[in-house]
DNA sequence: TCCACTATTGCGATTGAATCTCAATCTCAA
DNA sequence: TTGAGATTGAGATTCAATCGCAATAGTGGA
């Protein structure tokens, strides 16, 4: 977490930016969770706590976290966005069971090889990749 | 197109609903375009010509051509949902270029083995998957 | 310490996609 | 021709996300 704290900071100095409390504990309460968060989670978690933070402010602060590559954005197919920190954690998918909700994490090296092959093939330069699977988890088929 | 008509109309038929003329309207519009619509695209294009369909009905038709399988529901990282159809293509995914917006459609033999190969592992019974590319494309990289 | 300047915040209004409601209209079989 | 059920359109509504702007906080210099 301190960590995390640090590599924030520094973002923000690199853009004359503040770490503020309210931009910390946007940090703290996504850092906090494994998994993903919606918006309104972060916000709710903070009001029950006692620290505010406005909706426009978490949402200003995730585009923060965003671009500095700490937090990715992520798509599960509901319509709005969900967030995952990345400090840590490796790479990986999402597949999502379209009975229960739940979401599988995994990777895999083939995929991100045959990828970035395709990348280089077309000249595509590759920044980020995001690759959703739905389907049944073991569970509900 | 007649294909397509033909198609839509079965399954129609198999879930006891008609072929209107303005299911037909949406059909013909998403079909005469190569590549990706948005509904409001559509809703446009019609109005150009005088064939009227409300935002409404392109959303509902656009609903039965997505769960009949021959319009494919497609995330670009606008925001909002793009729409491709599906009937003679083959299945692809997409690379998206941050910069102009360009879209390039690619295909992948590797990749769809190896997902289904973890989809097995997992015992994750697949039905669809999606992964976007996000980068510059040659011109812009 | 005080002041002034700027960054930041929060509120509430606004946007924009998508969905819903419901009365009016259409279709088709009896 | 009639009636039941399917379908449509207009406008209201929802919901995530963003915007505008006045109020506030934080910082550096006098």
């Amino acid at each position: 977490m301190t960590r995390a704290i640090q590599t924030f900071t520094k973002y923000l100095n690199s853009k004359d930016l503040k770490l503020t409390k309210e931009r910390k504990a946007v940090l703290q309460e996504i850092f906090l969770h494994k998994g993903h968060l919606e918006a309104e989670d972060i916000l709710h978690s903070l009001r029950r706590k006692k620290k505010r933070a406005s909706r426009a402010t978490v949402y200003r602060t995730l585009d923060l976290l965003v671009d500095s590559g700490m937090v990715r954005k992520v798509d599960l197919g509901h319509g709005h966005s969900h967030y995952e920190h990345v400090l840590g954690h490796t790479h990986h998918e999402h597949m999502i069971c379209l009975k229960c909700g739940k979401v599988i994490e995994f990777s895999d090296k083939e995929i991100e090889r045959s990828l970035k092959q395709m990348c280089k093939k077309t000249e595509f330069k590759l920044t980020s990749h995001h690759l959703q699977v739905f389907g049944y988890c073991r569970d509900c088929r």
